[in-house]
Formats: C-alpha cells, structure tokens, sequence
DNA sequence: AATGAATGAGAATTCATTCAT
DNA sequence: AATGAATGAATTCTCATTCAT
C-alpha cells in the first residue's frame, strides 16, 4: 500500500508545519487559506487531508502532545527524589516558557469558539486526560488532589505570562512548590 | 423614546444588562447587534455610548472588577488567620465558580482578538495590576513569590473547569493550600 | 425685530467659521456632527440655523464668493492695460494657490454627491454664472470665446495643483497668458 | 458556475465591464456590491479579483489610460504642423467629451476619498505622469510652459463641463488656442 | 491528487436627520 | 433657542467550504 504512507506521511508532515502559523495567529484568526498559502498547497489540497479546520487542530494538538510527552520523559528520566522532578518538570517549562503559553492559548481560543457552536469536543478532552494521566505518573504524585494542585499552579503559571511577563519565574514557583510539598508530606505522614 | 436625563447613569446600567450576553457567547463570537438587540435599543444607540466593541468591552471589565473586589471585602471581613482567610477565599470563589470562569474565558477570548491585531491593551493591563494589589492585601500575603503562588493557583484551577468539572474542588484545593502554607510558613521562621 | 437680526448675524458667523472644517474634509466626509462640535453647538443648533447640510453648503458657497469678488476688485483695481490685469488676476489667484484649490474641489466634491442623488442644483449655478460674468467685466474681456478660453485655463491651472505641485507657477503662466493674449489681439485687428 | 481558466484574461474582461458603472455613480457612490451584481459575480468573487475597492479602480485607470493614449495616437498621426495637431487632439476630445469629463469627475472622485484617509496614491501618480509624457510628445510641444499651458486649458475645458454644458466648443477653442500659439512661437523666435 | 474560482451571509461601524425635552 | 439621544439602513470586506476541471 505505498499511496497510503506516502498519503499519512504527507499529512503529518503538514502538521508538523501548521504549528507555528496557528500560534502566530490563533485558532480563530487564521484562514484556511492563510494556512494553505504557508504550506505551499492550495486550498483544496489542504481539504483533501483535512476535513475541516476544527480537524486539522485537533489533529495538531495530537501531535503536538505525543511529542512533548516524550520530550517530558527524557528529562525527568535521571530525576530521583520529589523535590528533583518537580525542578526537573519547571526547568523544563520554563525551557520552553513561550511554547506552552502558545499551545495553552491556542487551546483555550479552540475552545471558545467551540464552545457555543457544538457540543464540547470529544476527543481533544480525550488528549487531554491521557496526557493528564502520564503528567501524575512522571511527577510520581499519588494523591489525585495534589496531581489537581500542581497541575493548576502550572497552568495558572503559564496562564500569568499573558500579561505579567516579568513576575514569577518558573523556577522559583517550581522550587517553592518543592519545598512545600516536602514539608507538606513529611508532616502528614 | 423618551430622553435618557443622566448619560453616564444610562451607560451604567447598560453595561450592566451586559455581562450575560458576553459571557454567553464570547467576546469574539457576539456581534453589537446582538447586544443592541438584546439591551432593546438600536446599534446606533449602543455607538452613541459606546464607540466601539473593544471600548464596551473595557469598561466592562472595569465596571465588574469594582464590584467583585467590594463583595470580596466583604466576605473576608471576618476571617482572622491566613488559614481562615484562605478558607474564605476559596468558599468564595468557589460560590460563584462559574462566574468567575466566564470572567476568565471572556479576558482570555478578548486578548486573542487584540494580540495579533494592535499593541497589548493597556487599559486592561491597568485593571487587573490595580485588582492584583488589593487582592494580596485581602489575602495579607506579604511575600510577592507567594502572592504570585496562590493566584496562579486560582487562576490554575478556574481554567480547571474547563475540562474537569468534576475532579476538584475549590474548597478542597483551598484547604489544601492553607494547610501546605501555613506548614511552609511555620517552618521557614 | 432684534431676534431676526440677531438670529441672521449668528447664522453668518457660523458660516464664518465653516471653511477650513469643509476643506479638510470634504464635503462628503465631514459630518454635521463634526461640524456642530468644530463650531461648539449641538447638531440640533446646527439643523436650527441650517435645514439640512446641502442648504449649509450652499448658502456657504455664496458668502465666500460675495468676499472673493470683493477682494479680486480691489487687486485689479489699479491694473490699466490687458497684460497688466492679467497679471494682476494671476498674482491674486498665485497668492491665494491653496485657498481656490480648496474651494475647487470642494464644488466638485458636492457635485459629484448632487449629480446621482437629485437633479443639478439651480442655487449653486446661478452663483458660479453671476461670480463669471463679474470676473469677464473685472478683466475687460468682451469675447465670450475668450473668457472661457482664460477661465478654463485658471481653472485647469488650479485643478492642476492636485498632482503636479511643482510643475507649474500661476505667475508664470499668467504671463505666457498676457504676452499670447496681446500678439493674438494685435495681431486680429 | 464553469471554472474561468486565465485568470489574468477574465480580470480584465471584469475591469472592462466596471467604467460605465463608475461612472453612473462616482467612486465614492458606487457600492462594491453594486459592482459585483453589475459584473454578475457575488462580492466574494469580485475580492477574488481585486483585493479592495481602490485596487480595483487603480487597476481601472491603469488600462483606460493605456486604451486612450492608444487612440489618440492614432487620431495624431496624420497630423503635421502643430496647429494640425491641436485642431486633431481637440477633435479628438470633442469626440469624447462624456467621456473624458467622467474620467476626470471620476479620479478627482478617487482623490477627494484618499486625500484626508491616507497618503497620497502613488500608482495613479505614475500612471498620470507616464500620460502627461506621451501625450506632450503627441502634441510635439518642447517647452514644458506650454505642455502645462496646453494641458491645463484642456482640464479646464473638460471641467467646464460640469456647469457650461452650452458656453464653449472644444473645437472652437482649439482653433483659438492653435492660432495663438503659433502666433507667438512665430513672434518668439 | 491537486487546483483555485465561486459563494453569500454576516461582521463592525457610520451618519443625516428627527424630536422630546 | 438649544440640546443630544435615538434611529437603522447601508458600507466594505471576510472566510470556511464546495466542486468543476
């Protein structure tokens, strides 16, 4: 079946060059034929992969979220003790501070539009939960309440560049977090 | 068609007829007819108080931001410790949770529309710092690092909802919160 | 009758101060509000004092030519021969170069808003021949064929000054005019 | 709804069919709407084409220009000694009186709406400039005076249009304005 | 598989004029 | 005489999607 590779391959390929053109506009605000114009393509070209925008970006996000799950994994891998990988985790978001803040917006933006048009989207939230559920098992973080915790700093953290840009930075919030949460444990134990 | 007497009385209570609406259907996604409409004057009217969807939609946000701070004042009256007051906080939050979602999501959807199109608003920028230093005084957190801790925190876990209506509690992650801080605090004199 | 004096004298002192806010903008984009804000009234008061902005227009039309004729009289007053009134006429034109072009356009400006909408106006007709026949009389010039000959040549001049600001001086021209009336007229007799 | 396979070809086959109804309406007047129902196309169709209202009229000008100079040149082309080619050149325009006075309400139309919107339009500008040339070579005239002296009579002629439909023959005056110049080229030299 | 012409409803905003006060 | 709130049709331009080629 070498039509059907070459098919898959092509279309990923095209994924892998529609990130940057989402984040520089937001899901909203681009044009499918903005899109197809960065990608070199015709419109219809682009339809003939996709079947419709809200596609195309769900399919992104897929991509886009298998790619830093493993990215996440390679540096937490050497991180033993709590206190490690929640510095490991932070290093590695403040790494990539602008990334996460585009994929964040981008979501939400999806979101919104979504939001009165249909039901709510079925399989981004799908995306979602797993990747929330391999997040907990990287962190090591048992109780669901403190996954819910952390995970919401984080979110909120990325969420504050939006407009407080010289605020708080990762690390610093990453290494309170740390200390916290030993003390915390320790303590309850 | 009798003559409103008191201009700015008028736009007051517009703006109050407003919120709903917004929050119904995004910033981005309803049209000033449809607020004409739903207010029951004409678009011509709403230009003449309003000269343009992004001004409405400021003097939204600082109309709301007022009232919200005086009702916070009010519940954190009476609390005494950071565990209360954090306790309070979070009660109170989580009493108008979907308020305070649709606040968020209406912010967020704004910024997408301004960030590609003209300079960052400074209006909003204004509201929200001026928001930002009174809610640390409420809290009586004195360390910014913390301050910038426990509103990401907030903001963390209102974007939470999102997708997760079921998995936490503001109560729960408030509760969480004042034990973790009152433990840190504790320990670090 | 001292309010009908009164009432007629504020009218003109509106007119007054009419122009420059018309040759900013245009006739067509300049807007009865702007207006009445430029002159420090309400647009009540304007429609008050003027039926709609074609009277407006109008009765400005004819203040400015009543003044221009005034003024062109006494420049050309002292001027004796053929070649020195049109020197005269030319420097006079020359030094007020923006002023007429201003006006120039704007009578195009309103013509072209008249000429689909209703049907030509008489009013503004009756002004431009009566200002004509004056100006034939100020330049001596008996020929009909001539006047429209130097007319038609000023009024390209002006018009002229909407690309081409550097091209030509209205001195310049006024004299070409002056030595090629005289040789013709000399030579036809 | 067959696919139009030269889109270069079909464009200006659209522009072709765009002057009359320019101008029945003027720049401003006419709606893009209006256009499109003209052609028979929707508005989407029409911004296919031409991506705004003032490309397109630019667009317009641009081939009207390259058609006229074509005809007058033809027109010129027997003509040998200057009064010749006055007497042909104003032939020509009396020919095309209508016309020519639209072209001319037409782009002083088009500058009235730049002019306080944005800078001044520099591809009409060319394209003027480049006619002006050609047209002074037509006429055989050296002296830059006399090609602005010729050309702003013209323009004034044309304009007198607007008001004096009966006053002056373009022919009339080009006779005159033959004899006068050659008169006083004979004089001058 | 690939193209790009075609659609048309719908967006924000404007403005001369009226008229209750 | 003076005000300014109210109107609403009309403007330019957009864009996801379809489909003949």
């Amino acid at each position: 079946m070498p039509k059907i590779v070459d098919h898959d391959l092509y279309r990923k390929e095209l994924l892998g060059r529609c990130f940057d053109m989402f984040a520089e506009k937001g899901y909203a605000a681009i044009t499918m034929r903005e899109i197809a114009q960065g990608l070199g393509v015709s419109t219809g070209t682009l339809y003939h992969y996709f079947s419709s925008k809200e596609t195309l970006f769900e399919q992104l996000v897929e991509e886009w979220t298998q790619q830093d799950l493993l990215k996440a994994e390679a540096e937490l891998e050497s991180a033993q003790t709590l206190a490690e990988r929640m510095e490991a985790a932070f290093r590695f978001i403040a790494t990539n501070e602008d990334y996460f803040l585009k994929q964040t917006l981008l979501l939400i933006d999806f979101h919104q539009q979504q939001e009165h048009t249909a039901s709510h989207n079925e399989i981004l939230k799908q995306v979602c939960d797993r990747a929330r559920d391999r997040v907990a098992d990287l962190l090591g973080l048992k109780d669901p309440k403190l996954v819910v915790f952390v995970l919401s700093l984080i979110d909120g953290l990325i969420l504050g560049r939006l407009y407080n840009e010289e605020v708080a930075s990762f690390e610093e919030q990453g290494a309170l977090l740390g200390k916290m949460l030993t003390v915390y444990l320790e303590q309850s134990t």
